[in-house]
DNA sequence: AATTAGCACTCTAATGAGGAGAGTGCTAAA
DNA sequence: TTTAGCACTCTCCTCATTAGAGTGCTAATT
């Protein structure tokens, strides 16, 4: 545990930094605190908290930078849990009320939201429930051998697929099969599908293959590509001038494989989680943060809001800020299914 | 028009140059030329060109770059049109063959193969048909007061909305609504629905309001946001080590108005449009050049492939590849529709 | 008349020295 | 325990120098 000056020194520390990206000198931190010590004190403290680790020096004669130890007593310890001011909560709501109905909208406008809010990269993933039972399957003739097929959830979600059958079925004929597959499997899981043996003709058999490849699909964390906002905003921060760390960033965000592994690592709860730096399993992500909440509820569905920024981020903004989104999220969401 | 020795040493210039990026000096043209001609020769010949356009020096004691005009009468004149071999026309279709039937899918991996291929970013839209006409309305319940509203074009596509009904009404007065509305309207644009007059009641006018909306979405030029992908291919250009350009492209990107207006130049055809740097109406894209194709039928849906990279990029394979993709994408959305 | 060798000139990019400034660490005094 | 004082370190900026690449022009050559 630290000090309470201790702590005092690595919270002014911390603030200065994440608002400048400039290492901060004895001096500066003897300032903030109305020269009540002299910067030869601060330096004697600065020394303890650099062997306990909390922070750095890029060189000898620089100031100091937060470690993500640091960072991390920061977020835990000394950041009380702020809201957005009543004005900004106002502020962001009414965005929402543009909206239409649609889910897409839903995700796309929050993303925008939070990264022109916090100028980093926003990510957040559509809502998918978790082994999602059928409620009704509906086919829709499109052409002569060419269906729609939308598969209704219990959650009051959906998906379809186009199918292209082996015989041409006419719209009545259609309608009489799609009662017959919802009647059969209205209530089910995609397992449960499988195990269940129905007789099934070849043209039943091929549409249930087509049901399962839908569930097995909604079923699963990601199926869609997160949507992520904000890069213009990112190249905005000091980091980014040299584009080496630019590179490295869109090279994340394009490989579908290591965003979603970003995201598996979402919390299950809505609490929020916070990822430092070089607390990352992932070294191409230390020079990151990212924060994560989970939206929305794991029955109706859920998905995964947050922010990746420099490990320099302003925490104090980011949290509330990503909380509030969450909440909101969930909110509309809710309302969207009633 | 050029003599033939000068459009060949232009073409030497322009090859050179978009392969390397550095400016083009005498001495090593002459050299490309098996030193049939001295540098001094060449130099002549450059102060020429410089004069009518083609070229241009960033600086006096510095080799020359093609201006756009110069490019201009590289892609119109000196570009023959090559294709692609046939080995890469193989292994771009292979990737295609991984897709399931979806649309999206075909957006998507399309702007991955182009970026992956020349290095830039690509922009794909999804493709829209213009003034859609009602084949089938259907209506879902998904749970009370809630109805999900299927519109199937004429041309195989649909659109779908969630709708927030008034009253209460079970499947069967829905499939009964339905079948009215597509009874009343089928085979009609949201034009000619606004002009018929027909018996309705308010859940019904409700609904025909939300199948006026889907109609018009669905007609305009540009519904969604169209995908691009490639930005970390880009960011290896050596025109982006410095991260200021980048910067343009991102805010470009991720404004969707100019994304639009640069899509709203797209050919209505399906020949390649070329629009080279300061060729472009829009000054933020001097520094860049857009290649775009149209691909698909104006009656099945059509959409816009293409893409942005530097002003020096390599029209010589660029403008193969776009060609093909859009050839490639148009053939899968055909038979898609069969 | 066209080409080319030769050479002075120009501009960039790289290198290194020097100095200012910021910040530290340590010591000794308060 | 705190702090004043000071030597020391490191970065960053500026400036000058240099090497190198490339040009433009002129005069000689084909």
């Amino acid at each position: 545990m630290l000090t309470e000056r201790r702590s005092n020194i690595l919270h002014n520390l911390i603030q200065e930094y994440t608002a400048t990206a400039i290492p901060v000198s004895s001096g500066s931190i003897s300032r903030n605190f109305g020269a009540k010590v002299s910067s030869a004190t601060v330096r004697n403290e600065l020394v303890q908290l650099e062997r306990d680790g909390y922070i750095m020096q890029p060189h000898t004669s620089a100031g100091r930078i937060p470690s993500a130890k640091g960072y991390r007593y920061y977020v835990e310890t000394l950041l009380e849990n702020k809201e957005l001011t009543r004005d900004e909560q106002r502020q962001i709501r009414h965005q929402f009320y543009q909206i239409n109905q649609g889910i897409d909208d839903l995700v796309h406008l929050s993303a925008t939201i939070l990264s022109r809010m916090l100028h980093n990269v926003a990510i957040v993933t559509s809502p998918q429930v978790t082994a999602p039972k059928v409620k009704m399957i509906n086919l829709l003739s499109l052409r002569e051998f060419m269906v729609l097929m939308t598969v209704v959830f219990h959650d009051a979600g959906f998906k379809q697929q186009t199918v292209q059958l082996e015989e041409s079925l006419t719209q009545e004929e259609l309608n009489s099969v799609s009662a017959k597959l919802t009647s059969y499997y209205e209530g089910m899981t995609a397992t449960e599908i499988r195990n269940s043996e129905k007789e099934l003709s070849s043209i039943e058999k091929q549409l249930v293959k087509t049901i399962l490849e839908i569930l097995d699909l909604a079923g699963e964390r990601i199926i869609e590509d997160p949507h992520y906002d904000g890069l213009s905003q990112i190249m905005n921060q000091p980091e980014f001038v040299k584009s080496e760390r630019a590179k490295v960033l869109m090279e994340l965000l394009e490989e579908r494989a290591l965003l979603s592994s970003i995201l598996t690592q979402a919390p299950d709860d809505e609490k929020l989680r916070i990822i430092i730096g070089s607390e990352n399993p992932e070294s191409t992500l230390h020079d990151f943060s990212i924060v994560l909440s989970r939206y929305g509820q794991p029955e109706q569905g859920s998905g995964v809001v947050g922010i990746v920024g420099p490990t320099r981020m302003a925490y104090g903004r980011t949290l509330p800020a990503v909380r509030f989104l969450s909440e909101i999220m969930s909110e509309l969401l809710y309302e969207m299914y009633e």
